[in-house]
DNA sequence: AAAAAGGGGAAGTGGG
DNA sequence: TCCCACTTCCCCTTTT
């Protein structure tokens, strides 16, 4: 290689390592600013809560949020809401849409343009103070879904309908990062995390589906959960082709919740669900996903 | 057979 | 003070 080849290479490499610097530096502003952006809106919100105490049930107070947050919402990765769940039992139709009425917010009320991922609203650091409700887990799992980071841990199989799986290797690093986002005193593990997965099957805000590692939010909840968060729920066609071949398994429910029979039903009620297309396509669905 | 995953009882913790 | 939503521990069962 000739001299000049030689120096032509270290300008390049250089100016590779001023650009590098360079964008250490435009990220590191990106980063304080984006925190004065959040704590910007957190302020906001405390002053739109502290005038909407009045309001009698918190129904109304998240109605009242929704109102006058639009634009704010995703920044809010906590929100003022209670899901009011019914003890388990027959009382609770999840075949008849106006039971969900109390649980889904009017998602009329426009989703949300941005489709940017959660990097944005993930990092907010929990503020507990000022009567603000704690960042439920399945909140947090729903984020992790939507951030580009946490795709090594947490994976949809079925966005539509809800379905995920965490990715054997790094199930772990996800649990971490829970523990930590909640401050716990000790390293959170997945087994600990499971065990709190485990208790949402009672209340059916997320249950376990009859494959390794692969749970599935109720409807309700995801509905929520994407209005607030404004990620469109649309199956990728990935997703779609794990759908198909998930459906052809039976979700199986937790017996304390009887009348989720809809909601999993649901599964073969999808009209564009062709069953026989997906036995021929999938001879041994246990072979694949979740990917390990 | 062994490891991983799934499951649940029970007591503890911390915030609201 | 009570309740909720986990957290922690532990041990057992089922699946891979």
């Amino acid at each position: 290689m000739g001299t000049g080849k030689l120096q032509k290479r270290r300008e390049v490499q250089v100016q590779f390592k001023a650009m590098t610097e360079l964008n250490m530096k435009r990220n590191n502003i990106l980063g304080s600013l984006e925190n004065d952006i959040n704590q910007d809106f957190q302020d906001a919100i405390d002053v739109i809560q502290h005038h909407s105490l009045h309001y009698d049930t918190e129904n109304k107070y998240f109605e009242n949020l929704e109102s006058q947050q639009s634009s704010a919402r995703h920044a809010i990765s906590y929100y003022q809401f209670t899901p009011h769940f019914e003890p388990p039992g027959p009382a609770y139709d999840w075949n008849e849409s106006s039971s969900w009425s109390h649980i889904v917010p009017d998602v009329s009320l426009g989703a949300l343009g941005s489709t940017e991922p959660s990097a944005f609203y993930s990092n907010l650091p929990q503020r507990h103070s000022k009567g603000r409700k704690k960042l439920r887990l399945y909140e947090y799992l729903h984020e992790a879904l939507h951030d580009d980071n946490m795709g090594d841990s947490i994976q949809w199989t079925d966005r539509g309908s809800g379905i995920f799986h965490f990715i054997s290797k790094n199930k772990e690093k996800l649990a971490e990062c829970w523990g930590q986002r909640k401050g716990n005193r000790k390293t959170m593990t997945y087994q600990k995390m499971a065990r709190a997965l485990r208790n949402y099957s009672r209340t059916g805000e997320i249950v376990k589906v009859r494959r390794k590692l692969t749970y599935q939010f109720n409807p309700a909840i995801l509905q929520r959960l994407s209005s607030v968060s404004g990620y469109s729920s649309g199956p990728t066609s990935r997703e779609l082709a794990l759908h198909q071949q998930t459906s052809a398994e039976h979700v199986y429910y937790s017996s304390a919740v009887p009348d989720c029979h809809y909601w999993y039903g649901q599964y073969s009620y999808q009209s564009d669900y062709d069953l026989a297309t997906v036995l021929t396509m999938h001879q041994d669905p246990k072979t694949s996903v979740p990917s390990q």
